[in-house]
DNA sequence: GCGGACTGCTTACCT
DNA sequence: ACAGGTAAGCAGTCCGCG
């Protein structure tokens, strides 16, 4: 049965009668491949859309769809004879006398279709190209969008054309009703319906576009959400060379151990039997799991593929690039045809066959679902890092290759690491999963997709969808460039395209009873009530410039119509900041629905954040910077303008960034005032954020730490949090942190002093004496590119990862590399592997202690150097 | 030839 | 392959020093 999320969303059937599903037991081949599960029945119950792809045995759109009853996935075909096409604004006459086109294998017809041009507001002619398989439009050499230039949304993949054109919305349930695709329509009750537009909405914005506009999008985000069967899948493979991953194409060694793991609990490993071998100790971590041994590593596959292909969905930990694809060319070289794998590769993916592959590693790795989803609690990417922070555990560590393991020992680690991957996408009620199916809805990308893809991606899917939902032609990218122009204002970071966010000077000092006010999802909020979209930024009308200037800017924006942007992201911004948020908190709901509106309004975040920054990235397909920094210029307005008012209300401003304000005690009238000045005078939330017992700011901006009322703390980007501080500091730091936020007043401050003092001149001597040990003095830094590819300077984390190579370590992008500095002639930083501790630099580390402390005694009115002098007897004997 | 002042590159953070 | 703004450390360069 499928779980139902919020219940007050109702699925409308369809009253037609179901016929029963037949089962079938016979090997069928379909897409090439020998399938077990996969149906394609006439009439089905309530399935989840998960997936659409591109069927070339039929030419024709696939849709996936997932069965909960049966816990299967069911294929449907196209049956409405969708064809590729793209479009041109030369006319069907021209086209005709053009043997090019005409004579293209791949041609099929001409339409004449009238589209609305959103660029210059009126109407527009179009031709449609259709042809009779996807790479005649692009991909293939000779493709026709090669031959007609001017061209239009010949870019779209085809599966996502289909998506867009039949409208459909991943992740919501389908039925197939007498051979044809049927949407369970959501619909809300009519009183909730009341309560979302009284809540949500003001008197003045109840225009029937936005109104209307709000209801779908909360009937689709509070839709029932399923549970999917699925197995994590993890392979070991015999190793060539010692810390080297083998190389997926050539496949060289034999697969040695397989595990899977299901979440209908399934547990199972295959090993395969190899000389000199020993058993090894029996492993707590096996009880209860089967492990099969194999004498032939071609069974073994074959058993591996049989799981897959009866699985509704594959989870891997970097599948795409390593295990399906290692698995796959394995598989070839053992000589077992094709149709029996059940694994497709494409470039840069791996998909299954007849379910479909999630690859967390990609997923988790998304800049997007890391810092906004789950608040950067890990730092790496990697399966170890990324279990720890949400799991609260880390793979098992072995301390010799997997070459060398007892098959109990092997069989114990492969089977954890698919333990984990399944593990982090059902801890928390399944939260990843409900999180990747939200996505799904609100980009309307297939759940493939959806996980692979980055925001600009998202964001643009939707932004197609809703063209092609009104029949608006989309521009191409040039076009809104030549219409729109560049940005014009002057970024402070040079290479940059246009100036940002002001962030106000601090006032250095501790600070009792601060309270701080910021604006509620202030960019998506100024894209609302400014109509801002790329289409409404410098509007074709003359009236409209005069009408509404951007402040600071030489633009304007439209008052005529309204901006798709507007209304796409202010729905989502209001649905979230006056719904599901305040549900999400809601004490009288139960905890179990509360955590349900909190998933819903964490998948908004990752859009909302994102959607002011994509107009601002020239990859992105209507990349605009006009509209980029019109956001921007009004959110400074913004915020100047409330400190004016601030100021004339007498209260003191202790800081600011982007969109929020540090008050110092302010008395609550003149609070009250302030917020409903904003609220009036900016259409805009400014809402109290955060009450802090105190702060403490240094003269560095982004850079601060504050005691909350609870006596939590938080910390603001100081150096001694930050990843690439050795641990030593990093450890005594979160100490003095400590003893900072046990002061409840200012007396209490001269306690804490001397607490502070003592550890900082004990850790001193420690360093001094060459007391602390090599490990906790490393440093950690990643590299941002392969260790070759710094051209312009070799910074020190680069010179040890170099060092490391001489070694034969593998050494590329985006490993993190630990190095200590040293001082021995001319070197001056060495991999923590290679240094010894009479090497060390301590006067470097003596610099390094001195920043990480002098951030917070500058706000305490101490100076470091003061404050070792103290103890300075022992500073010149050393 | 050397050291300080400067710029530029790089990473990690904040909103 | 979402944005710009800030802090910090080091690499590399320029300039003045009779």
């Amino acid at each position: 049965m499928f779980c139902v999320f919020l219940i007050w969303v109702k699925m409308i059937e369809d009253e037609e009668s179901i016929e029963e599903v037949k089962e079938s037991e016979e090997e069928l081949i379909v897409e090439g491949k020998t399938i077990y599960e996969a149906q394609q029945p006439q009439n089905t119950g309530p399935c989840y859309l998960l997936s659409v792809t591109y069927s070339g045995d039929r030419g024709c759109a696939l849709v996936k769809l997932y069965d909960p009853e049966a816990k299967k996935i069911y294929y449907w075909y196209d049956n409405s004879g969708h064809k590729p096409y793209f479009y041109t604004d030369i006319p069907i006459d021209e086209l005709r006398k053009d043997s090019r086109v005409i004579g293209h294998k791949g041609f099929d017809h001409f339409e004449r279709i009238e589209l609305y041009d959103v660029l210059r507001d009126r109407k527009v002619i179009m031709t449609k190209i259709v042809t009779k398989d996807p790479l005649s439009v692009g991909g293939a050499r000779g493709a026709l969008r090669d031959i007609i230039i001017r061209n239009w949304e010949s870019k779209i993949r085809y599966h996502h054309c289909y998506i867009y054109d039949r409208q459909l919305i991943p992740g919501l349930a389908y039925r197939i009703v007498n051979g044809n695709l049927v949407l369970i329509k959501p619909v809300l009750p009519k009183e909730m319906e009341d309560e979302l537009i009284k809540r949500v909405l003001s008197p003045e914005e109840f225009e029937e576009e936005y109104v209307d506009a709000l209801i779908e999008w909360a009937s689709i985000l509070s839709y029932p959400i399923v549970d999917i069967k699925r197995i994590a899948l993890d392979i070991e493979v015999l190793m060539e060379i010692k810390n080297t991953l083998p190389d997926p194409e050539e496949a060289k060694l034999p697969v040695i151990a397989v595990s899977a793991v299901g979440n209908d609990g399934l547990k199972v490993v295959h090993v395969l039997r190899r000389n000199n071998i020993s058993e090894g100790d029996k492993k707590d971590a096996l009880n209860g799991v089967e492990v099969k041994f194999y004498d032939n590593e071609r069974d073994l596959l074959m058993d591996v593929f049989k799981i897959i292909a009866s699985y509704p969905m594959v989870l891997t930990f970097n599948g795409d690039a390593f295990d399906l694809n290692y698995l796959w060319h394995r598989a070839i070289k053992l000589g077992i045809p094709k149709e029996k794998i059940p694994i497709i590769l494409t470039r840069d993916s791996a998909m299954v066959v007849p379910g479909i592959h999630i690859d967390l590693y990609k997923f988790f790795a998304n800049r997007a679902i890391k810092v906004y989803a789950f608040g950067n609690k890990y730092k790496d990417e990697d399966l170890d890092s990324i279990s720890n922070a949400l799991l609260g555990k880390g793979k098992v560590k072995i301390d010799r290759s997997v070459n060398e393991l007892s098959y109990n020992e092997l069989a114990a680690y492969c089977l954890h690491d698919a333990e984990l991957t399944l593990e982090l996408t059902t801890f928390n009620n399944n939260l990843v999963i409900v999180l990747m199916l939200l996505l799904a809805r609100v980009s309307r990308l297939p759940l493939e997709d959806v996980t692979r893809l980055g925001v600009s991606k998202w964001v643009q899917s939707l932004f197609y969808f809703e063209h092609r939902r009104r029949g608006y032609l989309i521009p191409n990218k040039e076009e809104i460039k030549n219409v729109k122009g560049e940005a014009t204002t002057a970024a402070v970071i040079k290479g940059k395209k246009y100036m940002g966010a002001k962030v106000i000077e601090p006032i250095p000092g501790v600070h009792f009873n601060v309270i701080v006010l910021d604006f509620a999802s202030l960019y998506p909020s100024i894209l609302k009530i400014w109509n801002l979209s790329y289409e409404t930024i410098r509007c074709p009308h003359e009236e409209c410039k005069v009408k509404r200037p951007i402040p600071d800017t030489p633009h304007w924006v439209c008052t005529k119509k309204r901006g798709l942007t507007s209304i796409i992201i202010g729905v989502l911004r209001d649905l979230r900041v006056n719904w599901y948020k305040p549900k999400s908190k809601d004490k009288n709901l139960s905890q179990d629905l509360r955590f349900q509106f909190n998933v819903v309004q964490s998948a908004m975040k990752v859009i909302l954040n994102a959607s002011y920054g994509v107009f601002g990235a020239e990859i992105f397909e209507l990349y605009c910077p006009p509209m980029a920094e019109s956001t921007t210029a009004i959110g400074r307005h913004y915020i100047d303008n409330t400190m004016k008012k601030a100021e004339i209300l007498g209260l003191k401003i202790l800081y600011g960034d982007t969109d929020s304000l540090f008050l110092y005690n302010p008395p609550k009238n003149q609070l009250e005032t302030l917020i409903k000045w904003a609220e009036e005078e900016l259409k805009s939330d400014l809402d109290v954020d955060k009450v802090y017992r105190y702060v403490s700011f240094s003269n560095r901006k982004k850079n601060y730490f504050g005691i909350l009322e609870d006596g939590s703390f938080e910390v603001k980007g100081l150096k001694g949090k930050k990843r690439d501080t050795p641990d030593f500091l990093k450890e005594s730091f979160k100490e003095v942190i400590n003893i900072l936020s046990q002061v409840k007043t200012p007396d209490d401050f001269e306690h804490a002093k001397q607490q502070l003092w003592k550890i900082i001149d004990e850790q001193y001597h420690m360093l001094k004496g060459r007391r602390i040990p090599l490990d906790k003095l490393a440093i950690r830094a990643q590299l941002g590119k392969d260790p070759e590819h710094y051209d312009k300077t070799t910074p020190q984390h680069v010179k040890a990862a170099l060092m490391l190579k001489k070694y034969n370590v593998p050494v590329k992008k985006g490993m993190t590399i630990t190095f200590v500095k040293v001082n021995k002639g001319d070197i001056n930083v060495m991999p923590v592997q290679l240094a010894r501790i009479d090497e060390i630099d301590i006067d470097k580390y003596i610099e390094h202690m001195k920043t990480v402390y002098e951030q917070l005694l500058d706000a305490l009115g101490i100076d470091f150097e003061t404050l070792l002098g103290k103890r300075s007897l022992e500073g010149f004997i050393n």
